[in-house]
DNA sequence: CGTATGTTATTGACAGCGTCAATTGACGTT
DNA sequence: AACGTCAATTGACGCTGTCAATAACATACG
C-alpha cells in the first residue's frame, strides 16, 4: 500500500495532504473536506491523494493521528516550569479546553467523532501518548495523597466532565461564554471537592 | 413546502419515513442511511421523501424531534411512582444512560452530531420538553434545600458529566462494561459529594 | 548517448449520492 | 365524460469516492 518512495519522502508528502485537509476542514467546515478539493487544493491531480491514503478513511485516521499529537505537544509545553501535581493537572484541562474551543472542527474530529471499527495501530500510540502525559500529574499527585483515587478511576471522570461540559458548550446549550465559565467554575469546584484529598 | 394533503395524512406519512429511516440507521449505521434506501425500503419511488421533508437535513431533523420525544417519554414513564427528587434525579440519570445504550444510533443522532446552523423551532420545542422534564426534580430538591445549586447551574454539570462518561464508553476508552460501570460509580459518589447538601 | 524499466501522476470511467424539473397518473368535481 | 389538481414517478445533473488504464518521468543499463 505505501508507494515506493524513500520513507522519508512518503511521509513528507502525507503530512503535506494532512496539514492542506486539515487546513480546509478547519477553514470550510468538516463537510467540505472532499478528496477531490484536497487534491486541487493541494495542486495535484484527483487521485494523487490514493497514492497516499488508502481510502478517505485513512486520511482522517492520519488526521486524527496528526490532532492527538498536536494536543500532546501543547500539554507538554504546557506544564514546563509548572511543579505542582495539582497544578499540572488543572494546566493540562486548561489546555485541552483551549484546544477545543480554538481547533473546534478537529477537536471533534478527535474526540467527537465515532470511530467505526477499531483503532488503527498508529492511531492507538498517538491516543496512548496523550493518555500518558495526562496521566502522570494525576499519579504523582495521588502517590503523594494528595488525590483520593488513582490516574486509572480519576482520568475518565475528569475527561468525561470537561468532554461534555465542552459539547454542551458547542451545541449552544450554555449560553454565553460567560456562562460556560461559570459551569467550569461550578464543576472545577465541585470535581475538587470530591477528589482532592487535602491542599496542595 | 408541506403538500396539500391533510394535516392528518401529512403527518402520518412524516412519521412513517422518520421511523423507517430510524430502523435504517439503528440497523445497518448512520452512514447506511441515504434517501434513496429509505425511499426503496419504504416501498415508495426515489424522490418521494423529498414531498415530505425539504432536504435529507430537514429528515434528520425530523428524526431528532422524534428521538427527544422518545426520551422524553421514556423519563416520564421511568419516574412514576418514585417520589423522593434526588431518587428520581437517579433515577433519570439511568434513563438517560439507558437510552443512550440500547440506542446508540439514535443517542448519537441527537447529542453527538454536531447541529450546523441554529436548530429548528419544532426541534428547540422538543428539547426544552426534555429540559423541563429533568429539571423540575433538580428545583424541587433545590427548593427543599437538598441540593447546593439550582437546576441551571447543576443540570449543565451533570448532563455533561454523564454525557462525557458516555462518550468515552462509546470511544472504548473505559474498558469493558465492568469498568465502565465502576466509572460510573466513581462519577455518582463524587457528584453526590458535591451536589447533596443533605442527605433526603 | 539512447533505450528499457519501474514507479509516480494523470485521465477516463462507474456507481451512488442529493436534488430539481418535467412527466405521469389517479381521483374528485362539474 | 372531460377537466383540473396534486401525489408520485421518472429523467437528468453535478458531485462524490474509487478503480483501471494511460501517460510522464526518472533512473539503470547496453
Amino acid at each position: 500500500m505505501p508507494p515506493g518512495l524513500s520513507e522519508d519522502e512518503i511521509v513528507e508528502k502525507r503530512d503535506l495532504f494532512v496539514n492542506c485537509a486539515l487546513k480546509i476542514m478547519e477553514s470550510e467546515g468538516s463537510d467540505a473536506l472532499t478528496l477531490r478539493k484536497l487534491a486541487t487544493t493541494a495542486g495535484v491531480s484527483r487521485t494523487t491523494p490514493y497514492l497516499y491514503f488508502k481510502d478517505k478513511a485513512a486520511l482522517l485516521d492520519a488526521m486524527r493521528i496528526h490532532g492527538f499529537n498536536a494536543l500532546s505537544d501543547a500539554c507538554e509545553q504546557a506544564i514546563i516550569g509548572v511543579e505542582k501535581h495539582v497544578k499540572q493537572m488543572r494546566v493540562l484541562g486548561e489546555t485541552y479546553v483551549t484546544f477545543a474551543i480554538t481547533r473546534p472542527a478537529l477537536y471533534r474530529l478527535l474526540f467527537m467523532s465515532g470511530v467505526d471499527g477499531d483503532m488503527s495501530e498508529p492511531l492507538r500510540a498517538a491516543t496512548d501518548r496523550y493518555n500518558k502525559i495526562t496521566s502522570a500529574p494525576m499519579q504523582k499527585a495521588y502517590d503523594a495523597g494528595i488525590m483520593a483515587l488513582p490516574p486509572e478511576r480519576l482520568g475518565p471522570v475528569l475527561w468525561a466532565a470537561i468532554h461534555g461540559l465542552l459539547e454542551l458548550r458547542s451545541a449552544g446549550l450554555l449560553g454565553d461564554d460567560q456562562a460556560f465559565e461559570e459551569v467550569q467554575r461550578n464543576l472545577n469546584s465541585v470535581l475538587a471537592k470530591g477528589f482532592v484529598k487535602k491542599a496542595d
